[in-house]
Order: structure tokens, then sequence, then C-alpha cells
DNA sequence: TAAAAAACTTAAGCTGGTTTAAGAAATTAA
DNA sequence: TTAATTTCTTAAACCAGCTTAAGTTTTTTA
């Protein structure tokens, strides 16, 4: 029966035991700090001048984030897909109205744990401190390489770098988003893709 | 006398305290396992191909994170002044070869946090996990931010945008040390600050 | 299954920012 | 205090990537 519980986020909790070990008990805990919430495609988790209140986990699914730019056009700075966490920390931690937006890509299954009753969480589960330790650091570090990235490469570079380390991904997204994710405008790429048609 | 033992670095302890709280037994603790160290403008703290060892946290001084291009020409991504944590963490998460460099900008103080000795001053120690949680969460925070900074304005309203927001520390880096980490080259900068001089 | 909407392509002209090359000013070392 | 080194400036030619505008293809909705 204790099970049954949490076989609705299956990959939320082997992900977790990955990093963490967890009883029993310390997931009959979690489960009732954490919902799991079914979004459509382009359902928005985080609107702009909201203050985000979740941390999102991607159970299954596509999420991505962005802002609307001075030219008022969508400006990716994020996708998050199955096992990714989302959020926007700065406005849940400042308590600040949010400049993203957080919508669903692909029908999506997302974990929620609330940014307010996360300490509480951690009081009773604290190996989940550690956990969401590694988890920041993680995608600190990641960040870290991608600003090199982003300086390193060309944009035609960039865009060919991005298809080769994630050819599964590049399928999943149309491509005047993988464009705005790039930094680059969808008639640029268009250009590129024709010039080196990648199969 | 065991508070003689971290007035070597007062800025560290007063920032741990400020998130954690610890007795002078955990201080006392934590005393062997950091190092305090002296480093000279121009020296290293990691070059590229090492693996970095440490996790820098910045009590008196200026560091900067920067990487050789493919033109042969360094690019800063990051300066660490007073208060901040700096490391390579893929290569320390990793055990990887780093990309980086991490050098003085000015004399520095710096105190050292041994990745490999972590992990066990975090079993003696265990509020450090949550310490540590917060840093690399406020360091993502606000690494996100800087990527929709970084798009969303041109070089020059990057430039000025930076200036304005942080004049004391323009004040302490020569300009081409800003021209790389804005991502522009020392004559445009140059260009820039005659088209509008900043008092 | 037809019409509307969303996504993608093409091509020409334009601009923000680079490159190159030289010299001037400021800092550091002897 | 002089020489060496490092930092900053100027200006002209150049190019990666944008804008605009129109047309085509694909997906969604009725």
């Amino acid at each position: 029966m204790s099970h049954k519980q949490y076989t609705m986020y299956p990959n939320f909790i082997q992900h977790l035991k990955k990093h963490i070990s967890l009883t029993d008990d310390d997931i009959q805990v979690l489960s009732t700090y954490v919902k799991i919430k079914s979004i459509k495609k382009k359902e928005f988790l985080l609107e702009e001048g909201q203050i985000c209140k979740g941390n999102y986990f991607v159970e299954a699914g596509l999420l991505r984030m962005f802002y609307i730019n001075g030219k008022g056009t969508e400006q990716i700075t994020q996708f998050a897909l199955e096992n990714w966490w989302l959020s926007d920390y700065m406005s849940s931690m400042m308590q600040s109205p949010s400049k993203f937006y957080l919508q669903a890509v692909e029908d999506a299954e997302v974990v929620v744990v609330d940014h307010q009753k996360q300490e509480e969480l951690f009081k009773k589960v604290p190996q989940l401190e550690r956990y969401f330790r590694i988890m920041m650091q993680r995608a600190y570090a990641a960040s870290q390489m991608r600003v090199k990235y982003f300086h390193d490469y060309s944009k035609e570079e960039n865009y060919r770098q991005f298809v080769l380390l994630f050819p599964q991904f590049v399928q999943r997204i149309p491509q005047y988003m993988l464009a705005s994710y790039l930094g680059i405008t969808p008639e640029y790429l268009s250009e590129l893709r024709k010039k080196h048609p990648i199969t």
C-alpha cells in the first residue's frame, strides 16, 4: 500500500535515491510535501510578474523558461526535460516578481515542491538539504560551462555543437525555439541549416 | 585562546554565521579542515589542465576566473571579491582537467576548502551542507539572471549597466579585463567610453 | 477535409562590433 | 629617474548576424 503513494512519480523517487538514502518513512513524509501536477502543452507554471512559488521536477515531458525582451520577442533561457529541476530561484529567494515564464513545450508531469514549505521539509528529512546542495552545485557547474561555450563559439559553431551533443533533444523542439535558445533569429538558423545540412 | 584560531579569517566565519549557527566546537573542527592562503597579484590558484582541488572563499582581495579561447586571448568568465566563493565546480565534481585559470587580480587572502575533504567535513558539521546549498542556489540564481542580461542588452547597454551597478568594482579592475568580462574588445570599450564618458 | 494558424525558408540590404595597425599614456621594475 | 612593460586610444576596412518582406510548408482546428 505505502509504495502506491509514490508510483505517481517513480523518476522523482529514483532520482532522489541515486543521491541520498531514504527510508520508506522518509518517502512517506516527503509525499505529504510534494504534489504531482499534469500540465498540457503551452500551459504555464509561472508567468511574468508573479512570485515563483515552486521548485519543479520534470517527471515526464518538456518545459522551457523564457522572458519577453525589449523588442517584444520571446527569449528562451533554459529547457528542462525528464529528471531536471526548473525554477526562477531569484524570484523565489527574494520573493520578488519574476521576469520569466515557465511553460510546457510538451504535455508534462511535474513534481512540485513548494518553496515556502521547503524549510519545514528539510527539517523532517535532512538528507534533502544534501540532495539539493548537489542539484544546485550541478546546475551552477553546468552554467559555468555554458558561459564558456557561449563566448567561445560563434553562433554557427554553437548551433552545430548543440545539434551534435543533443540530437534527441533537437528532435523534440521546434526550430524557432532552438534559435531563440541559441540567441539567433529563426531566419539565420534556417540559413545555417541550408549551409550545413545535418542528416 | 580558541578564537585566536579564526581571527585569521573573520569574514569567513562571519559569513557562515549569517546563514547557519555554529558552536565554538564546530568552528574548532572547521578550522582543522580549512587553510588560509595568501596569494600575490598574478599568482594562480588553478591553471588549465589541472584538476580543481579547492573551493575558494575570498577573505580579502580580488580573484578572476578565465580561459584561453581559440584565438589565444583570455576570456574572463567571473570575478570574485570579498565574501564570494570561486571554483571550477565541473572540474572538481567530475575530477576532470579544468579549462580554466583562477588568478589573483589583487593580492588576496583566500580560505581554501579541499574538495576531497569536504564530504568528511559535512559529516562532522552537518549545517555546512545547508550553508553550501544556500551558496550554490544563490550562485545559480545569479547566473540565471546573468544569462538574461547577456541576451537582453547590447554590449553597449551591458557596459553601462555594469558601470552603473558596480562602480566601486570597476575602479578595481583594468579596463581590458572589464572588456574581456563583457565579451568585447578593449578597442570597442575605449570607443564606448569616448562616446559616453562616465564621470 | 478545408481553412486558419503556426512554423520555416529565401534573399537583399544594413549595422554593431571586430580586426588590424599604429601610437600615446600610465605603471612597474631596475 | 629612466627604461621596460603594460594599458589605453584612434581610425579605417571588414564581416557575422540582424531586419525586412514575401512566399512556402506544416500543423492545428472547425
